[in-house]
DNA sequence: GTGGTCTAGACCACT
DNA sequence: GTGGTCTAGACCACA
């Protein structure tokens, strides 16, 4: 499924966090498809059931998740997540702040468009995938 | 100089290293300025100073800063900072992964379009300024 | 009969014995009459077997059912539930505890009058449809 | 500060959490304000330091503390608390639910009326109190 | 000192 | 089998 870079600074959990939000966005796990199961995930990265568990409750809270005890937790339908306007501000905040550092390492203005472009093409691409 | 906000779950070091960063990067704080110093800084903010010595040290790190022992700490010229091709790309990841979260959220591709324009655009801003 | 929201953090069983509680007291389904048996409410809602077993004990237990060996599961008649006032002053906790919640989320007194209003004027309502 | 039923079948944490939030919303604790730190009410209520700390994330995720980490935790000022209509119409079905099973239990409509014009007396009381 | 993360391992309720 | 809770105890980063 993905693997975990233990050297990095970012704690396990947020990882795990951050490659199924990934997975979930780039439509690689698509809406109710089961997620392995918290031990399954477990024993598969050599972690604790708690640390799976924690990143799993983290992803619900943000609306990628849904669980059912006793059943397993599954990938939320896209409908279900709630245009956050205050999570879209904050994440305009990051890439406001991102962007400057580009810049200031040197970067020039068509350079990062150049950049940014490419992203938005990326983008594209695993949203015809999704189809 | 700058305010913190305590609610947010950044680490207070964390903020004093983006916030000045910032007041860098938009030519508030321009090259061979003297910051103030850590005692002063502490006071300002009514935050203890090993916090501030350890955000200080860390834009030393990241160089933006320097420090001359005695005198104080200074405001690196721009041209120290090397054109990191790393630092390029890890921005690059960050970047990417946020540009999805935002087209993941509901919004649509001009929607992002427009908010990366007026990024941007504001970039020209304080580009002007610092001139 | 009614329709389970998986993706809710109640239990199934939970949601179920809510649910016929409701059908009970808006009196859609009244006394003696009665209920689909396990398994065919099983089929019904796509939901195992045990789970209604116990969704059916529980509302048993609580006293707005009651079983006949080979018959099947009935409504109880209204005067079989016992004004208990354990059970009232543990629902007046519940509804000070939410009262409460209701002002701290920034409701106003008259606007939380008008709530409570409209929620003892839709009981009218079905109080005269079970007449 | 408060007690634990350890017989309850509400879970540990989720007694902290009613008890910290009733405290909270009854003005005992007020804005700004300090809690007891996760070990200290970890062994105040001899119980393990994790789950003091989940029943504080909770309360985290729903507005009513924030955290510095190195700090402590503090009773968010209500300001911060976001009039949230999901969680209005989640506690109006709450009251619902409630207010029928008290009618159902027997209860007359004035009974319930006075029941209710009695918790909003009693909410006006320690509104008084903060002021 | 504070909170944050993680492990190991146990027990419970629900499906 | 599934997730949910809890304990005991360790280690880390931050203030």
């Amino acid at each position: 499924m993905f693997q975990l870079d233990l050297k990095s600074r970012k704690s396990i959990y947020e990882q795990i966090v951050d490659n199924v939000k990934e997975l979930i966005m780039t439509g690689v796990l698509s809406a109710e498809e089961k997620l392995p199961s918290v031990r399954e995930l477990s024993k598969t990265l050599t972690v604790n059931p708690n640390t799976i568990q924690k990143a799993y409750r983290e992803l619900e809270y943000q609306g990628f998740l849904y669980t059912i005890a006793g059943l397993g937790t599954f990938v939320a339908s896209r409908e279900e997540i709630i245009m956050d306007n205050r999570k879209v501000s904050e994440i305009k905040n990051i890439l406001q702040k991102n962007i400057r550092e580009l810049f200031y390492l040197g970067c020039s203005q068509d350079k990062i468009k150049s950049i940014l472009n490419e992203l938005l093409e990326e983008r594209s691409d695993w949203n015809d995938k999704s189809k």
